[in-house]
DNA sequence: TCTGGGGTCCTAGGACCC
DNA sequence: TCTGGGGTCCTAGGACCC
């Protein structure tokens, strides 16, 4: 047995807790760039504000609604979500973090009422972080994903299809079996774990609208008309078991640090300086997991929204001498890569750095070429790099060809509404007033 | 009358997730 | 003026191997 529980408009949620006054307006959070919107309150909901929409479609089409945007502070949300898994994990024997509002506990053995031990929980999580959250209980970690999103419609909408009694914590399991079917029945193929936007329209062409529908699905046949992938998904709605629980979360396969800029770039010197710094940032992700890339790609396009100008797009991956982890080499072969896809004439809009085919770092193939600077010495200057910056503060210490200025520098990303990072920095702590 | 069988690796594209 | 970032897995097709 599964629980899954959620933060709820999980990044909305972090700025309430700091600024009450947002409580009951429509607040939306922006992607970087100020671009689009990634979490929105439910008066943003009822707003009809849909996810993803760009703000600058929001602004024109609502402009006297009172919505009240907000630049993305993920280093906020990043320390509310360690608060609020540290008190989940109190549910079960073991729990996988799945994202950073999300979290799977694996139920296995606990005693009792499983309703009333999670919302003893969910009002802890409310009264220690500030953060509402619901939970899913079920079998399988799908059908608990699924008893989540019952628990969110149940108290979101009023109106909805689903009892009053399955608001907040909704356990499938407990649910007698013509209560369960009228759940299933009442709830679109759409909203389950891994029926995306298109499957979810192959499948209604197929006469498959509810989620009743998809679990009464033979899964060989499913199999043979989709995938795989879609026969785990009708299996895990069945109650079998398909998809394994991780709670040491398995190594990355591959790392990135991509971003679109805050003003087109039409010369190489200001894409040197993010290349050099996406890079870094890709190295030091690299050495936080402990692992080794032994290629790296690079890539730059123009706007693909914008119809009329010329378009360019190109990637190269490049293979590192040896894996490594260490920021100079990274740096210097993407900064190579730069310099093959740059053509002059273009805007261009994104660039990005990704570090592909890792391995773990304790692995390590050595060489008899003495003109190679031995590894050991370049470790220590990443270390010592990573040490300083963590104990000054990022940035402190980085490759010159990032480029000298911060946020001045041309091509910084745009973010005008950025709340301060109240958890995590002394000067930016509230201050409570009588 | 008419071109094997079994396998790996790589890449591109598609679909999904938050 | 103006549209995010960071991931995963699966499948098909081509190149290549013996």
């Amino acid at each position: 047995m599964y629980a899954l529980l959620d933060g709820n408009n999980f990044y909305v949620s972090c700025e309430r807790v700091f600024r009450p006054s947002l409580r009951g307006r429509p607040v939306i959070v922006l992607s970087n760039n100020d671009g689009c919107a990634i979490a929105r309150s439910d008066e943003a909901k009822a707003l009809g504000i849909a996810m993803a929409e760009p703000w600058h479609l929001i602004r024109a089409k609502l402009p006297d609604a009172g919505v009240v945007a907000l630049s993305a502070n993920f280093t906020l949300y990043g320390d509310m979500s360690n608060r609020m898994m540290s008190l989940a994990a109190g549910l079960g024997p073991a729990q996988e973090i799945y994202s950073i509002d999300e979290c799977f506990v694996d139920l296995t053995g606990m005693p009792g009422d499983l309703v009333a031990r999670a919302d003893a929980l969910r009002r802890r999580v409310l009264q220690w972080t500030g953060v509402p959250c619901g939970i899913g209980i079920a079998p399988t970690k799908t059908l608990a994903k699924l008893a989540n999103h019952v628990a969110k419609e149940a108290h979101r909408k009023p109106g909805n299809p689903y009892p009053r009694a399955l608001e907040r914590v909704c356990n499938l399991a407990a649910l007698p079996a013509s209560e369960l079917d009228a759940v299933l029945q009442a709830t679109g193929v759409r909203n389950v774990w891994g029926i995306g936007p298109r499957l979810s329209e192959q499948l209604q062409a197929e006469g498959v609208h509810t989620v009743l529908d998809l679990v009464r699905l033979d899964p060989a046949t499913v199999r043979r008309r989709f995938s795989v992938v879609v026969e785990r998904t009708v299996r895990e709605l069945q109650g079998q078991d398909c998809l394994a629980f991780e709670d040491v979360p398995p190594a990355r396969k591959e790392v990135s640090t991509t971003r679109a800029f805050g003003v087109a770039v039409t010369t190489l010197p200001p894409l040197q300086e993010a290349v050099s710094e996406y890079a870094s940032r890709a190295a030091f992700k690299l050495r936080q997991q402990d692992s080794h890339a032994a290629q790296v790609l690079v890539f730059i396009h123009t706007n693909p929204f914008r119809r009329g100008e010329k378009q360019y797009a190109k990637s190269v991956t490049l293979r590192l001498r040896r894996p490594t982890a260490d920021t100079g080499a990274i740096v210097q072969l993407a900064l190579r890569g730069l310099r093959e896809v740059w053509r002059p004439g273009y805007k261009i809009h994104k660039a990005g750095v990704i570090l592909l085919d890792l391995c773990d770092a304790g692995i390590e193939q050595r060489e008899l070429d003495l003109e190679d600077e031995p590894a050991p010495r370049r470790r220590e200057l990443s270390a010592a790099l990573d040490r300083l910056n963590d104990r000054y503060g990022r940035g402190t210490l980085h490759a010159a060809s990032a480029g000298i200025g911060g946020d001045r520098r041309g091509w910084t990303m745009k973010q005008e509404w950025c709340t301060p990072h109240y958890t995590t920095d002394w000067e930016a702590l509230p201050e409570a007033r009588a």
